[in-house]
DNA sequence: AACAAATCTGGTAACGTTTCCGAAAACGTT
DNA sequence: AACGTTTTCGGAAACGTTACCAGATTTGTT
């Protein structure tokens, strides 16, 4: 199928190819007359640039990449919605990959930088485990969001990380629970096999609040998801409650590191004869939409999402564009105390 | 930045540009030892081919487009993700783009074909009223999934369809609920303003089975969702049902068309002290995992969604390729019998 | 040994844009 | 009226790749 070009545009309008391109992209050497001619052309043949063609000259891509490490979570998909509509916004086009658990992104990252010539780079999920030189490779901006700990090592001023801090806000839903009565609280995590996954951090904030407290953490609590598991899963979740539960060690309150993780391990517990929250109380993490409207709705703590989202494409945006710098944003989660946690009963 | 070129990598191995690219394609007129030499020098020094000038050279792109209409919800965020692995697969690279409901898919997909020279299109979501004329100037092959239905008058060669009957199975659970004795069923139904949307094919089935059981339709039982929500949100089904509650008519069963808004529906239905299933059965529809780990379990009919996004990308790659034509593929979707809703208690 | 055929290679013209450079035309200024 | 300035424009060279063509080399056949 025939598809008109920059120089049938010119022919037909009787001028040159370099005013047709001026009139595209907005120049100012151009008489206001001819443009408009030009562009009413344009419009009467359906003319559209040839992508492949600007880039190529332009020696880049309006174009940035969004890397995804683990399995599509309601979480994710979200923030990757609010990311396209900024993308759209600027114009860009928006490359969006998952990244399996056995690739390495920062390789992925740089692969594609080279061959679609793209500008920045998101990556969404836990990404931790990579050393400065390598990160130093990738010539394009990149923004981290919902990320574990970065290692100290790497300079602050090589990459933008926005979250929240997941120890910190971690550590705050367990002493919530401890202010209720809690003494006994058992934890559902899903980590990465090393560094500071975003998992393990939410462990850490856990181990802090029981520390703080003077309760001494009882190994038979801390139930791991299986390596082989999508970590946040709601599946993972419930086989993990199975084997919390076979393992016999009693506990009033359960805290999953996910509202999904919570939501598969409710399951669990309701399948196992007990009442949520009156014989346990449950918590989880993250705060998407679903743990309002489950029964009974579910504590969690919620991270701002969309501004999340919102503020790691402008930020990208805006160091592509020179006009900030490299940032690390730590935004505050809040607290939602909703049905499925309540106080200790103390006749038990 | 500097980036190696084709011409760097064939400087470096003695040889010529075109050798280089030989080697690159896996062109059969090469020696097999000028190629090994060729691959090991890109290796080393970390040259990757810039996709737009191949692009511009082949005067196409690997590369297809993703459009989504509607919000992102669970269902999507999996087919999209099933999607994208096909396509990583076939070394496609994969353009996602939300839609928003004032804009024109079609002609957001004509656009981006012609700017970006992609191969074909995947419309996720529900398309259905456009002309003829308008879907023939789409110069590439494209594929619905999860759509509507397409008006007759457009010729089926035009286009490829995957998914279920949507009105066949909204009956078969319809017709599953009056087995269960329930005879004041309500519904509450999302549907777009005109055309055969996917929402309304389900209350066709929804009519249909009732009508076969001859049962007369209560329009106050036909709960629509405002037009001004997000159509399968929780919060859509939670309104809606209070607005349903409100009305004042009874009812047994509560079929809500999507399973986030049951799942709304159900907050609505406690908040309102009913109990489910004792006091109403409700059931939702597309199967989404979710729907097995809440409590009570979801009776809901599941749609093949892995075989159905799978199936999606592949034919489109088939056509592109041209080993297949275009397709209308009707999967049977799966009625899931869960928790909660049972049989009328007769003594009511 | 002579020739044909098969195999391999390099040069070069595109692909459709943007951008630079210089020219032409229109305008002011004295 | 002659000059400099500004505005507007067209030509042409890139950007990095692929594909064609023609040549060079090797192999096979008689």
């Amino acid at each position: 199928m025939f598809e008109p070009t920059i120089k049938d545009i010119a022919r037909l309008c009787g001028v040159g190819v370099s005013t047709v391109s001026r009139a595209i992209n907005n120049h100012p050497d151009i008489n206001p007359e001819t443009k408009e001619k030009i562009l009413r052309t344009i419009e009467e043949y359906g003319y559209v640039p040839n992508n492949s063609a600007r880039n190529l000259k332009r020696s880049d891509a309006k174009a940035i990449a969004v890397l995804v490490k683990g399995m599509s979570n309601l979480f994710f998909a979200n923030m990757i919605e609010i990311i396209e509509g900024e993308c759209k916004k600027k114009h860009y086009s928006m490359e969006l990959s998952y990244i399996e658990a056995d690739e390495d992104e920062v390789d992925m990252a740089q692969r594609l930088v080279k061959e679609k010539r793209l500008r920045g780079i998101i990556f969404l999920g836990g990404m931790f485990a990579h050393s400065e030189e390598k990160l130093k490779k990738l010539s394009v901006p990149f923004v981290f969001s919902t990320a574990g700990a970065i290692p100290e090592n790497i300079s602050k001023s090589l990459y933008s990380n926005i979250g929240v801090d997941d120890r910190r806000e971690s550590r705050r839903m367990v002493d919530y629970l401890i202010g209720l009565g809690h003494r006994r609280i058992a934890i559902i995590v899903a980590e990465a096999e090393e560094g500071q996954s975003i998992g393990r951090l939410r462990l850490e904030g856990y181990y802090d609040a029981l520390r703080e407290s003077g309760i001494e953490v009882n190994p038979g609590l801390v139930c791991h998801v299986s390596q082989k598991m999508i970590p946040f899963s709601m599946e993972s979740g419930y086989l993990a409650a199975k084997k919390l539960l076979a393992g016999g060690e009693e506990f009033t309150a359960l805290y999953a590191v996910a509202d999904t993780l919570a939501i598969g391990a409710e399951r669990a517990l309701y399948e196992a004869g007990l009442s949520v929250p009156d014989d346990v109380s449950v918590s989880g993490y993250d705060g998407i939409e679903l743990a309002n409207y489950i029964t009974p709705s579910l504590t969690t703590v919620r991270q701002p999402i969309e501004k999340m989202a919102r503020e790691t494409a402008r930020l990208l945006f805006d160091i592509i564009s020179g006009k900030r710098q490299h940032q690390h944003i730590v935004y505050e989660a809040e607290l939602l105390e909703r049905e499925s946690a309540k106080a200790v009963d103390l006749r038990k």
